[in-house]
DNA sequence: AATTAATTTATAATGAGTCTAAATAATCAA
DNA sequence: TTGATTATTTAGACTCATTATAAATTAATT
């Protein structure tokens, strides 16, 4: 899907929340969409966004975030490093997609595909709890960092 | 286990790692311990062991965490809330258990068992990523949230 | 056009976590 | 044991991510 469309689906998205796309919402959403491999924290959006809008502050860059997350476009997530960081959720997906954290390098890998759909149904029985989402990141070492060594 | 033995051993663990159980960093020890199913921050671990210490400092808290958590002996956590959360692990666990957050009432949950088993062994095969660690956090709602409706 | 509501900006405030220097406690050599 | 060295703690200053606030701007409505 292009760019195009894809504004024009989160723009109904966001009237049907009662919100407006302005274009400073529609700057931070274009550099979430450009950006779409990496894990950007508030601060670096903030720092991109600013190069299409030079007066963008940085308060309208995090109520963006904290609205886009409410209406689940964007998942907010945190790697135990003091920051939380925003990643776009693919059109259609219903789950949040895992990362792969490399301790040695730093790296954050993506896996799109969906592993827990057996452990989502123990666990909603097992334990009786209504499974609505969810965040999974393995620890570990990459492929490249292995292979230095 | 009793409570001696634990501190016992985590006092080898310690030694080990070349740091000294010093009675501030027992006393934090103790309250991980007596609260073993809450998920502590820094800030309430340090008011807890303050009743026991009153002269120990936040820093000092702050420290002995980091210490813990790099020694493997508790499990630093975010819930994407602005705090860390420490969790104590258990005796001979090599696998961080998994938690449940009810988005309704904020509790969290522990499921004690590994449900990970099979897809770690996909991602090692299929991503070519070395697993040493996970974190798996379900969201959804409690059974006592659900019962309330 | 005037009024109201929503949004943004700039900046101040908050609060978690870290750093630093001085004090204290533990360890070691003589 | 004494003095010297090292590790640890304390108190408080500091940093930095995030949030709150008040004034200004923009958009929507009457």
């Amino acid at each position: 899907m292009d760019t195009g469309m894809i504004i024009k689906n989160i723009r109904r998205q966001l009237h049907d929340g009662g919100y407006k796309l302005t274009p400073q919402r529609e700057a931070t959403v274009l550099v979430l969409l450009e950006n779409d491999k990496d894990h950007l924290s508030a601060e670096e959006i903030y720092m991109l966004v600013k190069q299409k809008s030079p007066d963008i502050g940085l308060a309208t860059v995090y109520r963006t975030l904290e609205m886009l997350t409410e209406l689940k476009i964007v998942d907010k997530i945190s790697f135990n490093d003091g920051v939380s960081r925003y990643d776009l959720r693919k059109e259609g997906d219903h789950h949040f997609h895992h990362h792969l954290l490399c301790l040695e390098c730093g790296s954050i890998e993506e896996v799109e595909e969906d592993l827990l759909g057996e452990v989502e149904n123990i666990v909603e029985k097992r334990y009786d709890f209504l499974v609505k989402d969810h965040r999974l990141t393995f620890h570990g070492v990459c492929s490249q960092c292995r292979k230095k060594k």
